[in-house]
DNA sequence: GTCTATACACGGATAGAC
DNA sequence: GTCTATCCGTGTATAGAC
């Protein structure tokens, strides 16, 4: 039993080393360009190791999608679940903004991914992922119309459109942000002020 | 004379529909992905009568990118130019966000081929690239500069930051804008009030 | 569970006719 | 300038040893 349990536990901890691997790599050189090799090599086995753990290509692909997002949901709720009881609905929007960039910018690999390589991805993969995205768009859309309906937004604007301008933002960072040169909380610091209280004076 | 004039046209509208249906199967594919072939087809030829007009893939792809941004560069810079004498740093600002707004969802094969395939291409591909990308970004940095110095922007905030937030809103558009939900210019509306006013009241 | 060896398909690129 | 035919490298996936 102790056996098995650690050649479990073993195993599992590969299958995140793929994970992972597999995510920066996709990310790197799209879903076709991507090669079993080079993931293999990432996460330090052969490339016909990989098959121990995934069916496919296609299986390792989908799983690294679904990931990503459980992840971002997870950590937005989570960060907005731990706002005292009295937050306004702006207060809850600003710390899903915050939380979201935070997120990114801690596991961008996953969030890189998606953004790159959902398009390209095998159509049955792409439908399949389909409902789990429009599921994290929808703790979006519950917060924007909370914060519209206590009169805390501008009472014109189209929600659905403002939520992609949003999220397009937020997405990007991913692609731009060095360590070096700014934080992760300035990021989100100026991401939350554009968004909602705009750069004009 | 008038004859190789004429084939030569024929040649050149031959070279764009190829460039047209490569930044398209670009976009979907991914760089590995894009099959010669695919491409051929959407330009109605075969897949060997590309090297005809371009070398190789390399050299397909890097032209793809290089017109997609110099497209946006001079769509946007017209807008800008063609604004009254008086008007201000600020108003010469929005008519750059709704011009880029409108350049992505015109030409917007060009602009999420960009996006989607910039980290995918060769190294030296990208290398090449990367100067007529930051040629872009000076644009958008004197514009905003030019708005703080007028004081028409809120005087904290790091304008690079803010420069990569608003073009991450920006170029997200071409991934989720679909003609029937909504407008192009309802788009460039209401990015332009989310960025400049925020969403908040 | 992870390795070596290998089958098999696919796609970029070239040759050469017309 | 565009077609047909074809070469050849590369990458997914499987077989089977250990």
């Amino acid at each position: 039993m102790v056996r098995s349990e650690a050649r479990t536990r073993k195993s599992e901890e590969t299958r995140e080393r793929l994970l992972d691997a597999a995510a920066k790599v996709f990310r790197d050189r799209g879903y076709a360009g991507a090669r079993l090799a080079d993931i293999a090599e990432a996460a330090g086995m052969h490339p016909p190791g990989v098959y121990y753990y995934f069916g496919s290509k296609e299986d390792l692909v989908e799983e690294v999608l679904r990931v990503g997002v459980a992840r971002a949901r997870a950590f937005v709720q989570e960060r907005v679940a731990a706002l005292p009881e009295g937050a306004s609905a702006l207060d809850r929007l600003r710390a899903a903004i915050e939380g979201h960039v935070m997120m990114v910018l801690e596991i961008g690999d996953y969030t890189s991914a998606n953004i790159r390589i959902f398009g390209q991805v095998p159509d049955d993969v792409r439908a399949r992922h389909l409902a789990d995205q429009r599921a994290y768009g929808n703790v979006w859309r519950a917060l924007l119309e909370d914060a519209r309906a206590a009169g805390e937004l501008r009472p014109d604007g189209d929600l659905s459109v403002i939520r992609m301008l949003l999220l397009g933002a937020l997405n990007w960072t991913a692609e731009w942000f060095r360590p070096g040169r700014q934080t992760a909380s300035e990021v989100a610091r100026e991401a939350t002020a554009m968004i909602c209280d705009g750069i004009g004076r």
